[in-house]
DNA sequence: TACGAATATTTCGGCTACCTAAATATTAGA
DNA sequence: TCTAATATTTAGGTAGCCGAAATATTCGTA
């Protein structure tokens, strides 16, 4: 077959196993995978205005600031109005978040263990070599 | 690193590339990814039941339900009581839905080729390479 | 054969996640 | 000192997803 329809037909097969695999890893935590990674964006840094939030998570402002609410909301973040610069919003992690965002990573790499652990140990392998191809050959078309 | 860290620091990489590449090559389509995926599996069978059409797509009844009152009222679609079993409702893809998915699926064939045509041929190759052994690899886990 | 259990679907209420456009507020610049 | 640019929020929509309740229909059995 060719190159391009073999593409075209295994791209939804990839999309759905490893959406199988996020609903997996990401089971029984207390954040969707989207909160995870706009809390982990603003653990990493400390802090993180907001429309830097949104850039980053490519989503609109409106759609990051409604995001924001949910994690407000859960106590696991909080708003504070930038003092030299008084229209822009500077994101906080709470230390309920803080605690919440270690122990969620920790479940998802045990959670990731144990997927893999189904793997013979070659196919793992595999794994993480089709998954650095992937990630530096589509990394191009970004 | 540790295997498993490396896979779950990629994970994400992977996700947000290849949710990009879905976008690109979905662009312009007059169905959103999902519709195209339902309205293709109906397409394909000629005619689905509405559970079956659920269980494949793996998505509640009552969201695969929603999902067809979307479609029927575009006019891609229409249900049909199965006067066999009269509980249960066949859904048949209309002229329309069948030439939209026709043309949509040659859109997306055009898109994808454009989009791989940005990589050297080398690079198109390790892609179709990595996307088959992760189809193989993650089919394990399935 | 009548009746309760199983099956198939739809509807309802509720949630996340997205978007655009409009409304506010603040700051920068001419 | 105004106007334009910047940052955010709010309002109004839509897709997609779920569980539970309401309907219909059929199956199996007493």
């Amino acid at each position: 077959m060719e190159r391009i329809e073999r593409i075209a037909q295994l791209y939804p097969v990839i999309m759905r196993v490893m959406g199988r695999i996020r609903s997996l890893v990401h089971e029984g935590m207390d954040l969707t995978y989207n909160q995870y990674k706009m809390l982990l964006t603003i653990y990493d840094k400390g802090s993180c205005p907001l429309n830097l939030l949104a850039r980053e998570l490519e989503i609109a402002m409106s759609s990051a600031s409604e995001m924001v609410d949910r994690l407000v909301n859960q106590g696991f973040v909080y708003r504070v109005v930038d003092e030299g610069n008084r229209r822009q919003v500077i994101i906080y992690t709470t230390e309920k978040g803080e605690e919440l965002i270690r122990e969620v990573r920790r479940g998802i790499i045990e959670n990731y263990r144990s997927l893999l652990a189904r793997l013979p140990d070659k196919d793992q392998e595999r794994l993480v070599g089709a998954f650095e191809t992937l990630a530096e050959v589509l990394g191009k078309l970004d």
